[in-house]
DNA sequence: GTGGTTGCAAAACGTTTGCAGAATG
DNA sequence: CATTCTGCAAACGTTTTGCAACCAC
């Protein structure tokens, strides 16, 4: 976790900036909630408990820094808010996502199932792939525990 | 063409909707636009060349009625901004999306490559697909082959 | 002291909504 | 004639920006 922090603390610096008190606040909040898709105004919410004094605007554009640097991921899963991720240590993030259309909830999938169809795309199409993309739209295996019993 | 607007206005009478002039013409431009992926703001342009006098707030609720009829399919390519697309008549869309991150182009690819991967879903984490979606962001072929000659 | 950084408030953006009037069947 | 539908303007929620003050090297 410090290692971690550490790490962004050099990324930062590498291009000339720092890890402010308030970009570290954001950046723990991150990785307290690697799990989730937070968004910016989830992320204020709780970097304030850190440090109070924070703004909105500094956790927007700590987030857009972050992005730039790849260590957060944003992304969109079309309700009109944008949602931010830590990203992993291996330089290509796969997000695979399993939406839920009951609940809501969002799981991911670590695997990457796409590199086949990418070989494929490559040579039928053309096309450089840098990165991908896959949604599923569903219902989650709790729902489909729940309205298993009702 | 006219079979298609015609198909369309008895979906929506059968809901108790009438096609009016306005949202003919937006059906229009989006039967003229099948390839690209429009935002409500491209629509309110196009249409007013048809119908100079609508307004965008009933272009955006006639985007909004015939996402629900499923008649067009509102989609996010994370600019903020909200891409409308007339939906085939296959009643299943499989949309999967070439991005190009030096052109902003956006082809489509046609073909179905998940069913394998959304069996797998079912059996292996009980999720229950019922719809997907797959963006690869890239470098198009006009881009590499525009790359190759500088 | 120079340059990145901050909080605040105001502005911008795409989108939605309230409303009175017009059009439709 | 009841209902749906329209255009306009105002409101909305998220995000960005301008700015003066602030802090670190």
């Amino acid at each position: 976790m410090e290692t971690r922090i550490e790490k962004i603390k050099q990324q930062l610096q590498a291009q000339g900036y720092k890890l402010t008190p308030q970009r570290e606040a954001t950046v723990r909040v991150l990785l307290e909630n690697e799990e989730d898709h937070l968004s910016a105004e989830d992320v204020f919410m709780l970097v304030k408990e850190i440090a109070p004094e924070i703004g909105l605007a500094t956790v927007y554009r700590t987030l857009e820094l972050l992005t730039e640097l790849h260590v957060v991921e944003k992304m969109n899963f079309g309700d009109g808010v944008a949602r931010y991720d830590l990203r992993g240590d291996n330089s290509k993030h796969h997000h695979h996502h399993l939406i839920c259309v009951q609940c809501g909830s969002v799981d991911e999938i670590m695997e990457d199932w796409l590199l086949p169809l990418e070989h494929r795309l490559e040579q039928e199409y053309h096309f450089t792939v840098l990165d991908h993309r896959l949604d599923f739209q569903g219902i989650c295996h709790r729902c489909n525990e729940k309205n298993k019993k009702s």
